[in-house]
DNA sequence: GTTCTTGCAAAAGCTTTGCAGGAAG
DNA sequence: CTTCCTGCAAAGCTTTTGCAAGAAC
């Protein structure tokens, strides 16, 4: 990957040496902030903006895609890594979703609308199970609640 | 829905009242800077900071909804109004989209994941039909253009 | 040496908030 | 007359940009 930011005429340096070695190891979904607290661990000056520009460097080249996990920040991680993602509304949480589920969705839309889908850069909104089930019980404690004024 | 609005200890006044005017007006996708320059045309000093404030109750009333259809402002309707979109990354344009197409999706996830989708929060992105063709031109004049030069 | 990168500071774009005066009920 | 809303100004958060000093080639 190095190699081939030169051959694009781009230099290699420090940072990116590093950005480059973080999002490989990243497990998860991190934001510009959450790097740059990464790699200013190893080189304390590495500045945010510095890391927004090879990010932005590095999407160009294809290698690194950002998603949009809900509102608040992007996260970035290795092309190579992409998946769906479902993410709660009401508490946050994440679900990473096999791209399988897309493609039925792709079928359809590319039918329809002549449209390829990529199902990974906004996640999709919802909400999981376990919320689900705490609006059930609201609204339960809520009858139970009112009948007992009656 | 001013009813509405009365009957939740909130007061009707002029912004309100337009605000909801021009949502029932509005024919697709509207940003607050947009509703503003509406509103402003018949009442010059409403600020766009009551028109967020005024976006959020009603929201919260469930009477509006908001889209994220890419990177930008965000978008408000009445929730009566909502629907998929579909939106190029490359051109920028926005398709509407009927819920029907998220059916399938919509299964697998809730039995895959418990997970129950709201499909209209984020536009799905991807590259519409005009964008592939001119990927594909291009592709076809680069190739030529190698060719040529050999 | 030339060109690309960086840190810093500042600004941009969208949205939210604090406050004091004003309107709705 | 009480409570809620509003305009304004300011700030918040994420991301981008201009610039001069510095690093890679």
């Amino acid at each position: 990957m190095l190699d081939m930011l030169r051959s694009e005429g781009n230099r290699v340096t420090t940072s990116r040496r590093l950005l480059i070695g973080c999002l490989f190891e990243a497990k998860g979904h991190l934001t510009a902030e959450e790097i740059a607290e990464d790699l200013q661990r190893r080189a304390p000056d590495i500045h945010l903006s510095t890391i927004y520009r090879n990010l932005d460097e590095l999407e160009r080249l294809g290698v690194v895609s950002h998603s949009h996990l809900g509102h608040g920040p992007a996260t970035y991680h290795l092309s190579t890594k992409v998946h769906g993602h479902l993410v709660c509304e009401e508490c946050g949480v994440t679900i990473e979703a096999p791209d399988e589920i897309f493609a039925e969705l792709a079928k359809i839309v590319l039918k329809e609308h002549d449209f390829i889908i990529d199902p990974h850069h906004f996640a999709v909104l919802g909400r999981c199970g376990t919320c689900q089930q705490r609006a059930v019980d609201q609204e339960r404690s809520g009858e139970a609640e009112r009948a007992s004024r009656t």
